[in-house]
DNA sequence: ATTAATATAAATGTGCACATTTGGCACGCC
DNA sequence: GGCGTGCCAAATGTGCACATTTATATTAAT
């Protein structure tokens, strides 16, 4: 017998917590917005228990912040914050540069100039999603290079991080000047000159953070069922 | 009126918690150990809820691995683990040297040389365990030097995680002999030779694996009360 | 009129009891 | 004798009810 949608499946926490992190992530969610857990429950039609597992598991992946006994609700990063993720990543990048000497085969750069053609494209047709999307994935390209889990992993959460501040710190300026700068990175990769792609990779987080601005706080305030991706609920 | 030791704390999820991560990361439990929360609720005198509690946090922190309606038990890293882990400390270390280059103050210089006067003390008196602490803290010496939350969060997740392994994977030859490694990366950087001193750390850390051995696994099975540290459990 | 204190209501945190799943064991069958 | 099936016990997972804390609103006093 199938199993019911709403009741004992082990998806239903994924589904919950996989709508609540892509909501905080395309910063649909407004910095400093308070995640009740009751509403919540309501919202996905389930139990305030599973909502309360769900929060727990984000706030211990620092996604969302807990106040004890008022409830959790999305960081407001500060703008030490984003340069602090910033910086991480290009001493990071700097670190996986480095180790990528020598062992830079064809597919990698084939892969890579593919990589930004798609890149040029998505900026030729002022995409800005696919922008942001694409210039997150280059950088992940270089990293799963090395074929290391734990800097993937690491990777990875400062991106998520990151796309989570571009939504309250907006660049006047978009992002898609950045394309140019991968284009040299890769170049003075293939002509295995290491120690100037590091320099341009360090040039070009610079100049993104150099990009980062104050944007005014949105007074719209949305109500929470429609911030999340449509989830079925039994019917009664 | 005085808050019980026993009862409402916001203290007792801390200690409980940090009494089970202090066992894992010396290495007091043997790798495969199934951690059942009833037993242990006994052990701690706590609830049952709240070690779920705590032991959903170390599921999340990786710390621990868990089983859908098996359990939680110690992970046993495989050696690929243990490389993954180290080769991610190297190209980490590589980045933190790059971006030390020219920040690089006598107050710093100064504290290094201190530190690695305790790691050679340490490594007379063939104090191991100060030796491995020792060996930890001076690469966070380094890292914390950048000032940077997220890349010193990072090696400390790194650390603990190798500090588990060295339990598993335990070297024939003690790791005394990389105080020397420690000494010349510290000179190279006096002399502001970043590109010897990343060099220098990357061979250090190639020993560190070269030297890694699979330990036969140890048969003792001790009984869980003595595995943690004392935790005090109110009168009735 | 403003402020402070109290009471009320709402939201979070906790423990308990029950449901569900899993692993072992015994019995029976091939 | 080996293997498959079915039952039983133990451990995990879940929902509910209650305790505790916090914020708000109302009232009274200065």
């Amino acid at each position: 017998m199938m199993p019911r949608p709403g009741k004992g499946d082990p998806e239903t926490d994924e589904a919950v917590y996989k709508a609540v992190l892509t909501a905080i992530l395309e910063g649909r969610i407004e910095a400093g917005t308070k995640l009740a857990e009751t509403p919540l429950a309501e919202v996905f039609g389930v139990s305030r228990e599973r909502i309360r597992k769900v929060l727990h598991r984000l706030v211990a992946e620092r996604r969302l912040e807990a106040i004890p006994n008022r409830g959790v609700r999305v960081p407001e990063p500060s703008l030490e914050d984003v340069r602090a993720v910033y910086q991480a990543h290009r001493v990071l990048e700097a670190g996986i540069l480095h180790a990528l000497a020598g062992r830079l085969d064809a597919d990698l750069l084939q892969r890579l100039e593919t990589h930004i053609g798609w890149e040029q494209r998505a900026a030729m047709e002022r995409d800005r999603a696919s922008s942001v999307r694409l210039s997150g994935e280059f950088h992940l390209l270089l990293a799963d290079a090395l074929g290391n889990a734990e800097i993937s992993a690491f990777l990875r959460n400062l991106l998520t991080r990151s796309s989570i501040m571009v939504s309250v710190y907006e660049s006047a300026a978009d992002s898609i000047c950045g394309v140019h700068e991968h284009a040299a990175i890769v170049e003075a990769l293939a002509s295995n000159n290491v120690d100037k792609a590091i320099s341009l990779s360090a040039e070009h987080f610079r100049h993104i953070e150099s990009r980062l601005r104050l944007k005014k706080p949105e007074v719209e305030k949305p109500d929470l069922a429609s911030l999340f991706t449509p989830l079925r609920v039994p019917e009664p």
